[in-house]
DNA sequence: TGCCGGAGTTCACAAGTGCGAAACGATCCG
DNA sequence: CGGATCGTTTCGCACTTGTGAACTCCGGCA
C-alpha cells in the first residue's frame, strides 16, 4: 500500500483525483501557503520544510489509521511483476503495459482508448486484441485476488476481489 | 467539545489520560523529540515551532473529522462510479445521470421533473421510464447502504440507510 | 367503515449491441 | 522441437434501455 505525496496547493487537481479514488495521500504544504482543512480519513498534511523523519511518521500514521479500512493497493514494477496481498505474478510485456495503467488507476475507470494507447503506442490494433489481452490479464491476476471489472460502454476497472464492492446483480 | 493541547513528550502522562478518556487532543511535539506514531482518530500532532494558523488548522480538522465520522457523503465521478462507506458500484450511463443529481442533492428532495431533465436531456420519455430506473437505481445503491426514498407527490430523496454499518472507528 | 382513484412499485418481455471467450494461427526464441 | 506471446475470427451471451400492464399503497370521501 502506498501513500501519495502531493505538493499543495500547486498539485491540487491531483489531490482531487486521489480523493475521488479514495487513495491515501499526504499533502506537502508549500512554505507560504495557508494550511488546508482536512476531514478525509485518507488524507494528512505536513508543512514544508519538514524533517524526513516527520514526513515518514505521518505516512506511517496514515497507513496505520487506514489499516482498518482496507485500502490496500496493488503495485507493479518495471519488469512486469505485480504484487498484491503477499502474492505476485509476472506478466508478458504487453499485458504489463496494460496492467500498469490499471494499477495506477486502481478502483477508477480506465477507458479502452487509454489502454490501447498504453499497450500499442503509436498504432491502433483494433478492438479485439485489447479484449483478448484483457481476458488473459484477468486470468493472470485472478490468483492475486484482483479483478478486472468491465464498465460497460466506459472501459475497465481494477479492484480487489473479495473486499468491498461485491455488487449483487439485480434480477431483471 | 474542545481539543486539548498537550506538549509532547514532556506531558505524555497527560496524553495517556486523555486517550483513555477518549478526548480529542493535539500533541505539540517539542523541537528535538522524535515524531509520535498516531493511530487514534481523536489525536493529531504538530512539530514545534509552528505557526499559530497551522495549529488552529489542525484543531479545526480534528474537530471536523470527529464531527463528520458518521456524516459521510456519497460521491459520484464522471464515469458513473458511486462511492460511499468504503464501497463502490458502477452505474450505466442513464442511471449515472440520475444518481448524479440525487448525490448532489443528498438528503434533499429532488423533483421528478428535475430528474427527467437530467436523465433525458431535450426530451420527455414519460413517467414510467423514470420510475423503472429509480427502481433499478435503488437496487444498485442498496449494497452501499444508500436508499432512494419516495416523497409522495414531491419527488425522491437519497439518504443513508439507517441500518447500514458505518465506517469502523478504531481506538475511540 | 368501506370504496375509489391517483401515485408509486414491480415485473415480464423485447430490441439493440457491447463485450466475453474459445479456437486457431503466426511469430519468436531457447 | 516446445513453449510462450500475440493477433484474428467467430459465435453467443448479458447488459442497457424502453414498454405495457399488473400490483400495492395511501389519502379522501361518502
Amino acid at each position: 500500500m502506498d501513500v501519495e505525496l502531493v505538493r499543495w496547493p500547486s498539485q491540487s487537481d491531483r489531490r482531487d483525483r486521489l480523493q475521488v479514488a479514495a487513495r491515501p495521500r499526504l499533502l506537502l504544504v508549500e512554505p507560504d501557503a495557508p494550511a488546508p482543512l482536512v476531514t478525509d480519513l485518507a488524507e494528512d498534511w505536513v508543512r514544508l520544510p519538514a524533517e524526513r523523519a516527520d514526513v515518514q511518521a505521518r505516512v506511517d500514521s496514515l497507513l496505520a489509521r487506514l489499516a482498518n479500512l482496507d485500502l490496500t493497493v496493488p503495485r507493479i514494477d518495471e519488469w512486469g511483476v505485480v504484487r498484491y496481498g503477499g502474492k505476485q505474478v509476472t506478466l508478458p510485456p504487453l499485458e504489463a503495459r496494460l496492467a500498469a495503467v490499471l494499477v495506477t488507476q486502481f478502483r477508477c475507470v480506465t477507458t479502452r482508448d487509454h489502454l490501447t494507447r498504453a499497450g500499442w503506442p503509436g498504432e491502433d490494433p483494433g478492438r479485439n486484441p485489447l479484449d483478448v489481452h484483457i481476458l488473459r490479464l484477468r486470468r493472470r491476476l485472478e490468483p492475486l485476488g484482483l479483478r478486472v471489472r468491465t464498465v460497460r460502454s466506459r472501459g475497465y476497472l481494477l479492484e480487489a476481489d473479495s473486499a468491498s464492492s461485491k455488487v449483487a446483480v439485480p434480477d431483471m
